[in-house]
DNA sequence: GTAGGGTTAG
């Protein structure tokens, strides 16, 4: 079994096969009145054979996401059967187009139970009461159930956390299926009942390899990565569960390769046997796949073992696109751009993603010109590609450019997404652009349904481009969409302009709604407090953050507080708490110093600030400055202008427009 | 043409 592809058509053939006994019961039973077969197989007739292609056609184009070709054949025939109209019906469920879906359903002339199924398994897979409610109906009004009603009705409840209403059904089918008792058990996992997962699959007669499938990787999504192990290896030794079992283990592999525990990962992979004779009965199919290697493969890459995962990638001989890709990645994490390009060279087929992987790894060592380079060559590119390219210029601030390709991706059709549009407003943040701010926000209003990231990045560049009242606004219209990061950014948006009562109400309404403040959050509030001169309440924070919070400030925290008690005019103070601090001080830390000497005179303490910040930036004409009009204020020349000799012999050129030196960067 | 379970990027 060299490709994964065919597990997966032996699994679909197996799953149709199971269709025949119950349809075929259905069908003698006498309730249902169309023949649901009678396309499956052409027939002598010309019309039947036309019919047969029709239907064929219909799905290809669905298949191949071409729904609006599918329908304009469908509308021009009239010689179309019931499957005709559910293969429709199907294309308009997939795309969860369930308006169209239920158009066509209201106007099929003879419904079949595949019909109604179908509408059913719409409503439910959109989601949300109203839609269950609405299957409900379908449900409790369609003239012959048969087990595929009830069971998708049972797992739509299931995924609407309503397992009371699951197991009502449940008990009161009059047939159930394996597909029922999986179902059931996959609910009870979703909604975190352990418990009674194991219990019904205890309870099970007859088991396939997806209930234990179903039962390992829903015990994992419930954290119980031991117990899923200790589930496997009780029952995989049963052989009743034995033919594709391989999946349970992949997805164990997988489940401890996301906590971490690459051991454990590792020893069951080990368990898999390698190889097996294939002639032995019930043994045939369980052996490592593609898919073991992948996911072995990929804790290792995930770990930063690369190494690991690179013997086994050259060892196994079972590659797919989804191997080389993961292998890429590992080295693109690592920023490793010689090897991935290695890889990627020798890959036989790579596909979009391996090509946005490249692009994105070539963005994150700042390699716009091969990233462009990748993206332009690349034969097709997708949303996540246009994404990436967007998302590259900007971390790598070269807004402009994010620009004119966002321009271009919507000249050629591509749809923006909120991944799409949350970088674009981190562009117009860059760039202080409130005109197309706005614009982008007119679009993400139109696109997307709001979301945390994306109302975030809304109030960042409206608090940035110095809107801050439509940064306020978005901040409190979403109330429960906020998370810490949205607090930071109205605060530092206030503090950031100067409104220090405002950051501060803010960061009281904060602590009183207990959310956990952050380091960025008091860079903020320090800030607020200096530039409003509040030497007591930014006393209290800066300790507050140690005695109530058990965070350590940081030398940003320094800055800003030197800056507070500073601006002052306590300068011994605040010398003494640079002396004292546990970190290094920085360029901000002096330069807070050094701006509070000039404004109270110090010309002593000037001088130690500027010649810290001398010996941190050489090249920096600002202390030479600073000092300089200092010397000049109080009148002390001769120190004046031996500034200025140090000046010339160091070589410094005056810059120009230089203006800040404090901290307040948030 | 309909129901349940597995590995990758922004």
């Amino acid at each position: 079994m060299r490709n994964p592809i065919f597990s997966v058509y032996g699994l679909r053939n197996a799953r149709h096969l199971c269709h025949w006994p119950m349809r075929n019961r259905v069908f003698n039973s006498g309730s249902v009145t169309s023949v649901p077969f009678r396309c499956l197989r052409p027939r002598s007739s010309t019309r039947d054979t036309d019919l047969y292609s029709l239907n064929k056609k219909i799905s290809h184009l669905i298949r191949n996401d071409r729904i609006c070709d599918a329908r304009a054949l469908f509308d021009s025939t009239n010689n179309r059967n019931t499957v005709t109209w559910n293969s429709m019906i199907s294309g308009y469920v997939q795309r969860r187009e369930i308006a169209k879906a239920r158009k066509l359903f209201d106007e099929l002339p003879k419904r079949d139970v595949v019909s109604w199924n179908l509408m059913i398994s719409g409503y439910v897979s959109c989601g949300g009461s109203r839609y269950i409610e609405e299957a409900r109906d379908l449900f409790n009004r369609m003239p012959g159930r048969d087990c595929v009603s009830w069971n998708t009705m049972i797992s739509g409840y299931a995924k609407n956390g309503r397992m009371d209403e699951a197991l009502r059904l449940f008990n009161c089918m009059p047939e159930r299926n394996v597909i029922s008792w999986n179902a059931m058990i996959t609910g009870f996992l979703h909604n975190g009942d352990v418990l009674r997962a194991i219990e019904f699959f205890e309870r099970m007669s007859e088991r396939d390899a997806a209930s234990l499938s179903a039962l390992v990787s829903g015990l994992i999504q419930n954290g119980e990565l031991d117990k899923a192990a200790r589930v496997l290896t009780e029952f995989g030794n049963k052989d009743e569960a034995r033919a594709d079992l391989v999946h349970a283990y992949n997805t164990l592999i997988a489940g401890y390769g996301q906590k971490g525990r690459v051991e454990e990962a590792r020893h069951f992979f080990d368990q898999i046997p390698f190889y097996l004779d294939r002639g032995k009965q019930g043994n045939g199919k369980f052996q490592r796949n593609v898919v073991s290697w992948n996911s072995m493969i990929m804790c290792y890459v995930k770990e930063g073992d690369i190494a690991s995962a690179r013997e086994l990638f050259d060892l196994t001989t079972e590659k797919d696109t989804f191997s080389w890709n993961t292998m890429i990645s590992g080295y693109v994490h690592l920023s490793n751009m010689e090897e991935a390009s290695k890889l990627f060279g020798e890959m036989p087929n790579p596909d979009t993603l391996s090509w946005n992987t490249m692009i994105s790894g070539f963005m994150e060592i700042g390699s716009l010109t091969l990233a462009n380079d990748f993206f332009e060559r690349m034969p097709q590119k997708n949303l996540v590609s246009w994404n990436s390219m967007i998302a590259g210029y900007e971390k790598n601030e070269d807004y402009k450019g994010a620009v004119k390709l966002f321009s271009q991706m919507l000249r050629e059709g591509e749809k923006p997404d909120r991944h799409t549009l949350s970088s674009v407003l981190s562009v117009c943040t860059g760039l202080v652009d409130l005109h197309l701010g706005m614009q982008i926000h007119q679009l993400v209003a139109k696109t997307v349904t709001p979301d945390v990231p994306i109302n975030n990045a809304l109030i960042t560049m409206y608090s940035r481009c110095g809107a801050i009242n439509h940064a306020r606004t978005i901040f409190d219209y979403f109330k429960l969409q906020k998370n810490v990061i949205s607090w930071n950014a109205m605060i530092g948006g206030y503090a950031s302009h100067g409104f220090s009562e405002e950051a501060l109400e803010v960061f009281k309404l904060m602590t009183r709604l207990k959310v956990q403040p952050t380091y960025i959050t008091f860079i903020s509030v320090l800030n607020a407090c200096a530039h409003a001169g509040l030497v007591e309440e930014g006393r209290k924070q800066f300790k507050s953050m140690y005695s109530e919070y058990g965070m350590e400030p940081q030398v940003e925290h320094y800055a800003a507080f030197v800056d507070i008690v500073g601006r002052h005019g306590q300068l011994e103070e605040a010398m003494a708490l640079i002396n004292t601090m546990p970190c290094k001080p920085d360029r901000a830390v002096w330069g807070a110093l050094l701006g509070a000497c000039r404004v109270h005179y110090n010309a002593e303490l000037a001088r130690v600030a500027a010649e810290a910040l001398m010996r941190l930036e050489p090249e920096s004409s600002a202390p030479y400055v600073l000092l300089y009009n200092m010397y000049a204020d109080v009148g002390q020349w001769d120190d004046a202008a031996e500034v200025r000799m140090m000046m010339e012999k160091n070589n410094i050129i005056k810059q120009p427009a230089y203006s800040r030196l404090d901290s307040s960067h948030c």
